[in-house]
Parts: C-alpha cells; structure tokens; sequence
DNA sequence: AGCACGCTTCGCGGCCGGGCGAAACGTGCC
DNA sequence: GGCACGTTTCGCCCGGCCGCGAAGCGTGCT
C-alpha cells in the first residue's frame, strides 16, 4: 500500500500507541536480542497477568510488530522481522546514535547546500542573520518580508532590479537548519532568493549532490549586505 | 540518567504515547520539514480546535520532541532538535531505510556471536544448513533433532562422545538471525551445541561482547562436517 | 484606551483501553 | 482417560485523556 510514501498521521499513531504501554514496551525491550520467548515470559517480564498479556501480544502481533510460531502447548513470540529490530534499536538509543548518517561530512555541503529548493547551511544562515540584523528582512505576522531598503541594497549589490522586484511581493519563513540549527530563509522567498543568487552567478550548484558553491566574487557582494561567514572559506 | 543505556520500558512507552494520537501526529509530520510554526497553523494542520492543540502542544514540549519560539503573540514550534528529526524520519519513512546502522559494524560480530546462548551469526547460519544438508538434523514435529548419524560424524570429526551423546535427547528450534535472515539453531539444542564447541576450543569467547571467534581448527573440523562460510573468513 | 487576535487555562462529558478473575480451549504427561 | 499446564477469551471495573466551549492572559494595531 504505502511502499516508500511517509506514513500519515493515523499509521504513525498506530506505531505509537503500541509502544505507548509500559508493559508493551517491556515485551519488546525483552525481544530486542532476537530472542523467542513464550508468552508466560513476556507476562513476566512485563509484570502483568497471563490475561493481560494475551491482549498485548495479540494488539502487536496484528500491529505487525511480533510474529508467532506455536510449539507444543507454547506459542513463542519474536519480533517480526529486521525492519521492526532495527526500528526501536533507533527508538531505544536514542543517545548514542553518532549524527544520523552525516548531514554535513561534507565541508562544501555544510557550507552551503539546498535545502528544499532554497539555500542552507552556513552560508544560508549568515545571509538570514545578515539580513535580518540590518532590518534589510524582517519577520512580519504573515512570514518574513524583504524590504523595501533590503531590495535597493540587493540591487546595489548588483543584482538586476528585474530580479529584485519580485522578491518584494513574496514571504519566507524561517527553516531550521539541523547542521546550523540556526534560522535560514526558506519558503517561497527563500526560493526565488536562492534562484536570483544561482542566476547571478554568486553561487553555483555543484555538479553532483545538493552543495551549492559560493564564487569569490559572490561573497563579496555578500559581504556588502552584511553577510558574513563565521570562519573564513578555505 | 541513561546516558548511552538503552531506555528502560517507562521512555519507551513515554515516546509512543507521545506518537500515539493522531492530532500529535499530524503535528508533528507538518514539522519534519524543519519549518517552524505557529499554534494555529499546527491546530489547523492537525484537525483539531485551539484548546486541544496548545494541550497537545505543550505534552510534545515538555516531552523533548518540540521547541517553541515567542515572537509578538505568536508561539513558534519546532523539532527540539535534529535527534528528534532523525527519529522520526526512522519511524515515518519505514521502507526506505537503507540497512539500518549497520547491526554487526563488527566483522567479528557478524561472523559468529552468542544469541541467548546459541550460535548466531554466519556461523551459526552455516552450521544449521550444512547439518540440515547432510540430513545430521532434522526437523522433527518438536523441533529440531540431532540425528544418530550427525552424532556419530561430530564425534568423528573429533568431539568427545560423552558430549555429543546427551545432545541427542535435546531438541532445538530454529531462530531467526537479524544479519543473516536465515535460521540457525537455538533452544535447548543450540545451546548446548555451543557450549559443546566452546568447550572443545572451536569457538572462543571475545574478551568483550557478544562475538564468538572461531579457531583455524575448529574451522577446519566444522568443515568436515559439511559447514561452510560462504566467503572466506579475511 | 479600546478592540482584535493568538494562545493558554479551566472545567466538563465521553470513550477508549488497561488491569484482573473466571472460564474455556488445547496440548503434553502419567 | 484424567490431570496439569500454558494460553486465550470473556466480562467487568476504573483510570486516563481526548475533545470542546468558555474564560483568562498577553500582544499588536489604531
């Protein structure tokens, strides 16, 4: 049904609510190792009757989560397969996970890179910290707007005013950044934003992947709107 | 308090009942974007009333799954932090998930480790289908047997005979392995099995963890008996 | 100051679901 | 067959919490 979409509001509920007990939770923390246990067990080691048992384990194994495999007068539960193991091995060390699979190994991806068709990393977060600290982008109750001051400077910059027209008209608002975790400009101004800068020819995309590349002479006139990178390009 | 430790049942529960509700849910999804977003748009994005999302919002809060951001007299929410992103883009993208961080990182681990006091791992794999191979075990109506054959072939490739006699009234059962995706023996049966190899030097426990290193000989010996890796240990 | 608006808090009704004991079902053992 | 045991099903009670409307609080606009 749903082979690669993100799941809705009503599966990713389901998924919660079977872990939302504590004598679930315990029942899978048991099965974790990869173990089989019979249900008497996992009674036990939730703390709770054979009754109440009975309903969790049928509540996971329709959930998906456990399977079964009946011996003799036991029934002998697992965990239904390597996608659930791994699922709440996520869930269950939470802790220790190192980055997730490295949002910014790379340097010219964490330098700058798209983020939903708009700018982000360092370079995204120091042109909305620039911006907003000369009043050039300010946060209105409907998003963030460009100026009318902010367009003549882009426009003295350099950038056509055929280009910095436009932007005028359109709202952002504001997108984490997880390498940052600083506000950059996203929404539709952050993407007519990012376009202007690519048309321009202050940045370029890279060939592969999604790291865009600042020119020399970009951050200059970047430089002359108040943006500034913390550390220097290197 | 936990720092690296997996979380006991209590977090886990905690988690999903967090998950657990719909309008949470959908609360939550409208985030993974990395936007922020105001209460009002979330109570709308969630299908529920002002009242019932600002309760809602203020569980995920104090939960850890959110952050807020006043500005004039709107609330902005957030994920709390890109830990929180990567879980739940485990949980809402289940399919897609490339391999899951690596179960057995460790070679070692991957080739042969102890699941609940059996062999698991490669080895373990192998040594379930080269016996089943042979027909030394078989799966019988309670499980799997070793069979007086598979007694006698043990013991000639070099096992004591007062260890393999009593593993002849043990039954086994087939447990699943998260590596491999295929069965090797556990129950009774496995785990005396193991203990059996150990105990002759076979196998040795690592000094550390759960791996299980294999000797040259015992190799050598577990070919004999029709056991093989299906790449060559490096 | 006054109003509008966004959000939160409070109080209430309703329902879902967890817990147990008792009973039923099925299997292994003597 | 009869008993013991593991497990499931049924019926019941009760606590938690979701949902809303109404009221309270704080901010922005004019």
């Amino acid at each position: 049904m749903t082979q690669a979409m993100p799941l809705n509001r009503y599966q990713l509920a389901e998924i919660g609510a079977l872990l939302a007990e504590p004598a679930r939770a315990a029942m899978l923390l048991a099965l974790m190792d990869g173990t089989t246990r019979p249900a008497g067990e996992l009674a036990r080691a939730a703390g709770v009757g054979a009754a109440t048992a009975s309903a969790h384990l049928k509540r996971l194994l329709e959930g998906g989560l456990l399977g079964v495999h009946a011996q003799g007068r036991h029934r002998y539960y697992r965990l239904a397969d390597d996608e659930v193991a791994a699922l709440l091995e996520t869930l269950a060390l939470p802790r220790q996970r190192p980055a997730l699979p490295a949002p910014a190994a790379d340097p010219a991806l964490r330098r700058a890179r798209s983020c939903y068709r708009h700018l982000a990393g360092e370079l995204g977060v120091a042109l909305c910290g620039g911006l907003l600290e000369r009043g050039y982008l300010r946060t209105a109750s409907d998003g963030l707007r460009l100026q009318a001051d902010g367009g003549e400077a882009l426009a003295a910059a350099g950038l056509a005013s055929s280009t910095v027209q436009p932007l005028l008209a359109l709202r952002g608002r504001g997108c984490l950044d997880w390498t940052e975790r600083r506000l950059h400009v996203g929404g539709p101004l952050g993407v007519a934003l990012t376009a202007a800068l690519l048309d321009a020819g202050w940045l370029r995309r890279a060939p592969r992947g999604r790291a865009l590349l600042p020119s020399g002479d970009g951050l200059r006139r970047l430089a002359m709107l108040g943006v500034r990178l913390d550390d220097p390009p290197r």
